[in-house]
DNA sequence: GCCAACGTTGGC
DNA sequence: GCCAACGTTGGC
């Protein structure tokens, strides 16, 4: 009956919104906002509660995957798409009619080191990962099992809940 | 700062 | 429906 964990990456500018950022929210919760973009909505929508979450701060010195959260609340409305004064106005998204989404994630883990993405592209494992392909800009990404596996080796850090375990 | 990659827009 | 123009992302 349980559904299989699931796996995610996001992007985040840290000079925007940083994982430290993250860490200093009340309950280390935050509702991630602000997706303009149809695949990433779609991925944001396929979240489910427990789902694990990969931190990446792009546009920094180095990008790389920081850390790691679980999704605590699923899709909902992104009001910030019916304020005016927000970068991300869009007009034809209403309450009634929405056409984008966030959801709730809580911060878990911060990496002692950031997995940069020259260290990432070393392991053989990970070439497939979509963070990877040149030109990647999805900015709300699947992440197979074995890839979270093997980044939070790379991490240090116990894989946690043994998420491949018998439903 | 450069620029490749790619999504979106809008004329036709 | 096509596709050129344009804007954005994001590594380097």
């Amino acid at each position: 009956m349980a559904r299989r964990r699931r796996y995610w990456l996001v992007k985040s500018e840290p000079a925007v919104y940083s994982i430290h950022d993250l860490a200093a929210e009340k309950g280390r919760t935050t509702f991630w906002d602000g997706v303009r973009n149809y695949q990433a909505r779609n991925n944001l929508k396929a979240m489910r509660r427990d789902d694990g979450v990969l931190f990446h701060h792009s546009n920094a010195r180095p990008p790389g995957i920081v850390g790691t959260a679980v999704v605590v609340g699923e899709a909902r409305e992104d009001a910030t798409a019916r304020d005016p004064h927000s970068p991300g106005h869009d007009p034809r998204h209403t309450r009634e009619a929405p056409r984008w989404f966030g959801v709730d994630i809580r911060l878990e883990h911060i990496f002692d080191e950031v997995l940069t993405l020259p260290r990432l592209r070393e392991e053989p494992g990970l070439r497939d990962m979509e963070l990877l392909r040149k030109g990647s800009r999805l900015s709300v990404q699947p992440v197979t099992p074995r890839a979270w596996r093997r980044i939070l080796e790379l991490a240090g850090l116990d894989p946690g809940r043994p998420a491949e375990a018998a439903d």
